[in-house]
DNA sequence: ATGGCGTATTTCGCATGCGGTATTCCGACT
DNA sequence: AGTCGGAATACCGCATGCGAAATACGCCAT
């Protein structure tokens, strides 16, 4: 125990109940434990996951905020339902914010920043046709947060990294796709190339074209507005 | 009182305790009436705002997340000090969102919302010369805002919602100039003639230079790393 | 049978109580 | 006198209790 008052800055390992169930529900949310227009319901959740009502309304309440949960006019919450313009307005931001961290990746990227991404690169190519889809997302995700990372700018990988757990949830029907994939990660080696060998204008053009094709091609696959109008299976949620 | 059971999308007037100390809290950051690096005390805040700490708790820990508050490593929380990195980081998000939000205004901006960006404009020109620094900010956060909601893109309203509450509290240094709110209000205007002339490049390009401008203006007020290392005054925060 | 009204139930917002942990202050020992 | 240790204190996380508001249900009247 250290005396001066002072603590390792990376480590934050206070896991109180309240960041716990926060993580929680939000890994529920991401990864479709929970379907889209559930009802959440404090009392039950808190049931579920052995805690008392406080620290779940807690993180409801920054869920909330962040947009994973939408409250329904009167009652409650229920966990935001899919919806075409809300990614779509997902993918315009990112097509903001990627190229500009690319850019700024490289400029700023530090040889070990880069082997980091390099390593993610990797082992994405690794598992282009072996991997599920939830570990193709996962992967996905960490190319990129390595990129903003590698931005040297903290906000981006903090902004970005909220809209990459939305996107997530809208990613799998579009990764089942083989030939998709290989675009994908064919791209990811191109963004790669031009932020190793620094080359700032080619950078922001690959990463804008990356966003603008994963854009159409997500976005393709939410054109119709669901057939199945019946609310069809109101059960609550089932984690695990 | 309509018995369909839906309300008016708009309206969310159920002034919840919890909001209003977010709220309150929030603008008391964001105005200054708090210095940067203050304690901040939940029972301390619960008792001055008349609530109990459970609200509070509750703010506290959105404006965390929002990263207008920072925890010390051991003690409560603390209003997020005034860092050149961190608003030189909100400035290249700014770099990345503005003119994607100009380019998208310029396309899609309706008569009225044109008309609002109008009204935001001359009203801004207006007070140049004679309001105070916080209605000239409040003024120029106004006109953006505008721009964002054009956009058609609520992300990117309420995204640069947050990095605007962020920015009010390092922009007062810099409007004091008379100068620098001419330069600052005659871009805006050429801004929003690019929007209401539908010229997509233009507009992107006057964003651009616009917040280029604007980073450049901040920051360098913000160079030296504040000569009083002395913890100036610790004494608890005093609303209004 | 249907519609309206009143009651019961659900559910959340907020207050408060309790316990644990870090901190701080003070006294004793070297 | 300085430093180390211990006790008192401050402060927060979490649980739970209570009340209000809104919905849902059922009964009664037409």
């Amino acid at each position: 125990m250290n005396k001066a008052g002072w603590e390792i800055p990376g480590l934050r390992q206070q896991r109180t109940l309240n960041e716990e169930t926060y993580v929680a529900i939000l890994a529920a949310i991401c990864e479709g434990t929970v379907a889209p227009e559930t009802r959440v319901n404090q009392d039950e959740l808190a049931q579920k996951l052995g805690v008392s009502r406080q620290p779940v309304a807690q993180a409801l309440s920054l869920l909330r905020a962040q947009g994973f949960l939408r409250d329904t006019g009167r009652r409650g919450l229920i966990v935001a339902p899919i919806e075409r313009e809300f990614f779509q307005a997902a993918y315009e931001i990112r097509s903001g914010l990627d190229p500009l961290a690319a850019e700024l990746a490289a400029q700023r990227a530090s040889k070990s920043q880069i082997g980091t991404i390099r390593e993610a690169l990797e082992s994405g190519l690794d598992i282009i046709d072996s991997a599920s889809v939830k570990d193709l997302i996962e992967a996905d995700m960490r190319f990129h947060m390595c990129i903003y990372e590698a931005s040297g700018n903290p906000l981006i990988v903090q902004t970005m990294e909220l809209y990459w757990n939305h996107l997530r949830r809208a990613m799998a029907p579009v990764l089942r796709q083989q030939e998709e994939r290989k675009i994908v990660w064919q791209q990811h080696r191109s963004i790669f190339r031009t932020i190793e060998s620094a080359n700032v204008a080619l950078a922001r053009s690959a990463a804008l074209e990356h966003v603008q094709g994963a854009s159409e091609r997500v976005l393709a696959r939410m054109e119709r507005p669901l057939p199945e109008s019946i609310p069809q299976q109101p059960e609550s949620l089932r984690s695990a």
